[in-house]
RNA sequence: CGGGGUGUGGCGCAGCUUGGUAGCGCACUCGCUUUGGGAGCGAGGGGCCGUGGGUUCAAAUCCCGCCACCCCGACCA
């Protein structure tokens, strides 16, 4: 393959567009691989074609290794098999619907798992058919409430999606460690520093589900490592280690006190110390049960309900974990205190909820025997030793607070937890049973009788994919790409007038014909200065510039990596760039 | 949806306070010179100044409404 950048649709920009942020959305653009004719909407040029394309072959090969059968579902779907799902309001607005010109509801498909599960009803009826792998490579679309970030989060975006059926729940998890392991030499393929987390499921329902992040500062996802074991968790999936319980009826009896002017709990503790409310002055917040009121709405229902959460005062409410624990119910922070006069804001305690019918959650650090400073519903007052399991009794225990860098690990003993950010590049989730029990997908067993399909289903962000990588290779003068997903293996730099835009063009030919993916820079009228700045914003691993030294036979190699450069005679070039191994 | 910001040629921006018929750099076209680290000179092409209304002899500029986009948050396989 033989690129000529005088031809070729790209145009490299000297400053940076104003509005893109992130690394690889501002190289991208600037080193001519994308333009967006809309917000959440790329183009992808011939550069940035390539490297899609390179990306996308690695992921079908991979998927193609394990098994898995290559299909592709229309992006327009009816919108029957969703509401049959329960997906049309689950999803709700992040969905495009569209009507056709009969009124007929149709949606722009955010994911294929209803299809992939119809077709297979449709043409498997033996257990001898299964299990079978379905996979295709597609645009996704989805009504993001914000798109940012380029192609971290548009609404419209290259997914490869592959949906495994089996019989049981031994070959469910066969499924999904052969694609857990598939996963891992696609990433390791893209040059990926990535780490697989446990996550949650999210609007997929469905149990297990891990997630493949890529480490990057603008990642969207905090996830979790440990200093002393392996354990990795999406924060949204991290679970609180819970104290021992003890005896509620051992610990003294309630002390209600006048705390005016407390709402907060830093406020609070300073008056506990300054009074040494129940003769201590050594509390700190995470003494106190910080209670918390939420509205919580489920899909397709119209009103929403209340529910308060109780944490430890030291820790603030994720909402983004809480949201994850109640998916797909929609969680919101109450402002409505005018309407419910019985919950005074700032000493709110947990002792009165079950008699307003307000269901509670509380933090798992919260278990019986424990005791609290905390509201005591009055203007002005807290209370002292308001015990768990005596004073009061949760209706259950949520993930609810923030994790901590620090916060102990939940997998082994010892073990502190780390914190970083990443990009979702995959995610894979044994869905179990959720969508074939919707469409009854039956296959007739060997006693000759029906078997319900288990279901598991695992995407990559192709595009996506193609930004992280971009994250995590790059530097101050731009693109850095690994080998295997390049655009191509090496730039030729016509350097100097004369015979050397000739001899660029006939190195180009040789090496293209050897089997090189070939970019020459043939621009007439541009300067040595700006071909080698373009080189380096481009990004291709290796730049073989042509150029004063050609006259004695010598070209100079130059590796966009380490930056290193070598003279070297132009006979012995090919030697220097034997084929790549990654075709 | 809440908060902040911005809309002027393909890109980056100035002009707006104090109204007077649109400008700079890059990119693009032509000519000459230059040619290994973002060249020089000269000549050009390209702009309903986001949009609708208002004020005015006159609006990119002042007033009112609307729209779009970007960033932060909410939301989000």
């Amino acid at each position: 393959m033989l690129l000529r950048m005088s031809t070729t649709l790209l145009r490299t920009l000297r400053e940076d567009p104003a509005d893109a942020e992130v690394p690889s959305h501002r190289l991208l653009l600037r080193a001519g691989y994308l333009r967006r004719p809309a917000p959440g909407g790329y183009t992808w040029l011939p550069l940035g074609k390539l490297v899609l394309d390179r990306v996308t072959e690695i992921v079908r090969a991979e998927m193609t290794a394990i098994g898995g059968q290559e299909v592709h579902f229309p992006a327009l779907l009816p919108a029957e098999p969703y509401r049959t799902s329960g997906r049309w309001t689950e999803y709700g607005d992040d969905i495009f619907t569209l009507a056709d010109r009969r009124g007929a509801e149709h949606l722009l498909a955010p994911t294929h798992e209803e299809l992939a599960a119809l077709l297979v009803k449709d043409l498997f009826s033996s257990y001898r058919d299964l299990p079978v792998t379905l996979f295709q490579i597609q645009t996704k679309f989805r009504d993001e409430a914000r798109p940012r970030a380029g192609l971290l989060r548009g609404r419209e975006f290259l997914m490869k999606d592959a949906y495994s059926f089996d019989l049981d729940d031994d070959g469910l998890r066969t499924a999904y460690g052969r694609h857990r392991e598939a996963y891992q030499k696609i990433f390791d393929r893209l040059g990926l520093d990535y780490t697989v987390v446990h996550a949650v499921s999210g609007a997929m329902g469905g149990s297990a589900s891990e997630e493949f992040l890529a480490a990057a500062p603008v990642g969207e996802d905090t996830y979790v490592g440990c200093t002393g074991c392996a354990y990795a968790a999406n924060t949204e999936a991290v679970t609180t280690v819970a104290p021992p319980t003890g005896d509620p009826h051992r610990q003294p009896a309630v002390d209600v006190h006048d705390t005016p002017e407390t709402p907060t709990i830093s406020g609070l503790v300073a008056l506990a110390n300054d009074r040494a409310l129940a003769g201590r002055t050594d509390w700190t917040a995470a003494d106190t049960l910080k209670n918390v009121v939420l509205t919580v709405r489920r899909p397709g229902a119209d009103e929403a309900e209340l529910l308060v959460v109780g944490v430890p005062g030291d820790r603030e409410v994720d909402l983004k974990r809480l949201g994850a624990a109640l998916s797909p119910a929609a969680v919101d922070i109450f402002d409505g205190w005018d309407t419910r006069p019985e919950l005074v804001r700032g000493y709110i305690g947990p002792q009165v909820l079950d008699k307003l019918g307000i269901r509670y959650l509380v933090d798992p650090r919260v278990v019986a025997g424990t005791a609290w400073l905390t509201g005591a519903n009055e203007p002005g007052r807290h209370a002292t030793n308001v015990v768990c399991g005596r004073d009061f009794t949760p209706d259950g225990t949520v993930e609810a607070a923030e994790v901590r860098a620090g916060d102990p690990c939940p997998a082994c003993a010892d073990g502190r937890l780390t914190m970083r950010r990443g990009i979702e590049i995959g995610h894979i989730f044994q869905l179990g049973r959720r969508y074939t029990d919707a469409f009854a997908v039956d296959v007739l067993g060997p006693q000759g009788k029906p078997v319900r399909l288990t279901m598991g289903c695992y995407g990559i962000g192709v595009s996506r994919a193609v930004a992280a990588i971009a994250e995590q290779h790059h530097d101050e003068r731009g693109l850095v790409w690994p080998t295997s997903v390049a655009p191509c293996d090496v730039h030729l730099v016509a350097a100097g007038k004369g015979p050397q835009l000739d001899a660029a063009l006939d190195l180009g030919a040789r090496l293209s014909a050897a089997g090189l993916r070939v970019l020459v820079d043939d621009r007439a009228g541009v300067s040595a200065g700006v071909k080698f700045t373009d080189a380096e914003l481009i990004g291709i691993p290796r730049t073989v510039v042509v150029g004063r030294r050609l006259a004695d036979g010598y070209v100079e190699l130059r590796d966009r990596a380490t930056g290193e450069r070598t003279e070297l005679p132009l006979a012995d070039l090919f030697a220097h760039l034997a084929p790549p191994v990654d075709r």
